[in-house]
RNA sequence: GCGAUAGUGGCGAAGUGGUUAACGCACCGGAUUGUGGCUCCGGCACGCGUGGGUUCGAUUCCCACCUAUCGCCCCA
């Protein structure tokens, strides 16, 4: 193969892009419910941008980033995630305003890059369905979030699904519990696994998300960040599981859950599929939380903000995996039979006069015989043919069938020019 | 970035150091001057991921590379 695509991308063909757009469809049916715009920003940024938000130890700007430099030696990255480039442009466009209703509600959908090794529902180039809630801190916003990331999972057909549910607390929750944290592995360090030896004093949290059976041992009975959270983060915290127990949300507290981002603070959760698709582990198709401090970061006005952000490859995978069949749009309503080339022009006509007048339509172009022709239709799912022969042009009549009953009746080729309906109910009754 | 497995037509898949690379599906044509199914017949890989090497001769053996899949890391 001389040209292949480049490594861990993907071509989505017609046959995938329908459920491509049957998903955006829905996301979208229900972003426009809850009062989320879209917004649509550039897919490469300034490396800072994602470096700065993201910490520079983590995993995404050490070894993930798909970066460059252009020929103005500007050094470039493709987008690893949404939230960053959006929050640049809420800061950039001023979108903090005064005259702009809080919170500010956007969602994004589009391509992500991370520079790693593929796997089933890991590509380089990978899709994420998003969205980003400003200026509020009530936590009924976080529960409005996840309400609404439950319902589109939900929307897409997903049954078994699990709300996990953590704090993060805020900067000094955190800072109390990440030293008292370091405080109770330090003396441990030799039972942990090599990989939590390295996270310990670079990003500590990190130990309490290992999957080694060493390192969970030891994580059983660390301190829990529930125990150090200020008074106001336990409040908001508290509040939080409030609300969704007054929405009737069901939740799983998950204390070992973190973030791969430094930019998270309080209220972070996930979603998870137990598909088989994972081989019946439950792997997360959602996730999200609050970023307060993310926008001054990124030099705007001290603004709190929250969201999620949908893997749609990953998505695909659990549909395909739990059977789920999403609605699909591609019906054929009429396949034009020509027979013989002196059709040719006419079965033109034909196509192009109930395209005009909202009947998709398709027809032969290679001259096959109407057996052939059929064929075709059927496979297609068409539920209506016209027949046209030499005789039918002469006689200025046409076959009209309906594929699913086998009916067929003969009318005036002037009345499928004007009044194509009228044949439909003619057929029928 | 590391480890493992794999790579034959549109798809699935057999196969061998040596004349014409099974078979199935799909597709096209015919049997059936113009109707979707079934059946029968016929057609469909100057080629076995790419590039080197070994050999009289390689799709088959060796090396490198590419890609995919799985695991690690991490994550959506």
């Amino acid at each position: 193969m001389k040209y292949q695509r480049p490594k861990g991308t993907t071509d989505i063909i017609p046959g995938e892009t329908e459920k491509w757009q049957s998903i955006e469809k829905k996301a979208r049916e229900i972003f426009k419910r809850y009062r989320y715009q879209e917004i649509r920003t550039p897919i490469f940024e300034n490396f800072e941008v994602f470096s700065r938000t993201s910490g520079e130890t983590s995993d995404i700007v050490t070894k993930e980033m798909y970066d460059f430099f252009d020929k103005g030696e500007r050094h470039i990255t493709l987008r690893p995630e949404g939230t960053a480039g959006v929050v640049r442009a809420y800061v950039e466009n001023k979108l903090y305003g005064p005259e702009i209703q809080k919170p500010f509600k956007t969602f994004y959908m589009g391509p992500m890059f991370r520079y790693e090794r593929p796997q089933a529902g890991r590509l380089r180039e990978f899709h994420q369905i998003g969205v980003e809630a400003f200026g509020v801190d009530n936590p009924a916003l976080d529960v409005e979030v996840m309400a609404m990331a439950v319902e589109l999972l939900h929307g897409f057909g997903l049954k078994n699904l699990k709300l996990a549910l953590n704090t993060l607390g805020d900067d000094e929750s955190r800072s109390r519990y990440r030293k008292a944290l370091v405080d109770y592995l330090e003396p441990r360090a030799e039972q942990l696994s090599a990989e939590s030896k390295e996270r310990l004093h670079k990003n500590p949290l990190r130990v309490l998300d290992s999957k080694e059976k060493e390192d969970q041992e030891i994580v059983a009975n660390a301190p829990q960040i529930l125990d150090y959270l200020t008074e106001e983060a336990a409040v908001h915290f508290e509040t939080v599981k409030n609300l969704l127990e007054a929405l009737g949300i069901s939740y799983e507290i998950d204390t070992n859950m973190v973030r791969g981002l430094d930019y998270y603070n309080h209220t972070i959760f996930e979603i998870m599929s137990d598909s088989k698709a994972f081989g019946g582990k439950w792997t997360t198709v959602c996730a999200g939380g609050r970023y307060n401090g993310l926008v001054e970061q990124l030099g705007g006005p001290e603004t709190p903000g929250i969201g999620f952000g949908l893997g749609v490859e990953r998505l695909l995978l659990v549909l395909e995996a739990e059977g789920i069949r999403l609605p699909l749009d591609n019906e054929l309503a009429v396949y034009v039979v020509g027979i013989g080339a002196v059709t040719n022009a006419e079965t033109l006509k034909l196509v192009q006069s109930l395209r005009n007048a909202g009947f998709s339509s398709e027809r032969d172009y290679l001259e096959r015989k109407p057996k052939g022709q059929f064929k075709s239709a059927s496979r297609l799912g068409a539920q209506f043919t016209l027949t046209l022969g030499e005789e039918e042009l002469t006689q200025g009549k046409v076959n009209l069938k309906e594929m699913t009953s086998g009916k067929e009746i003969k009318v005036a080729l002037e009345d499928v020019y004007t009044d194509f309906e009228k044949l439909i109910a003619k057929l029928r009754a």
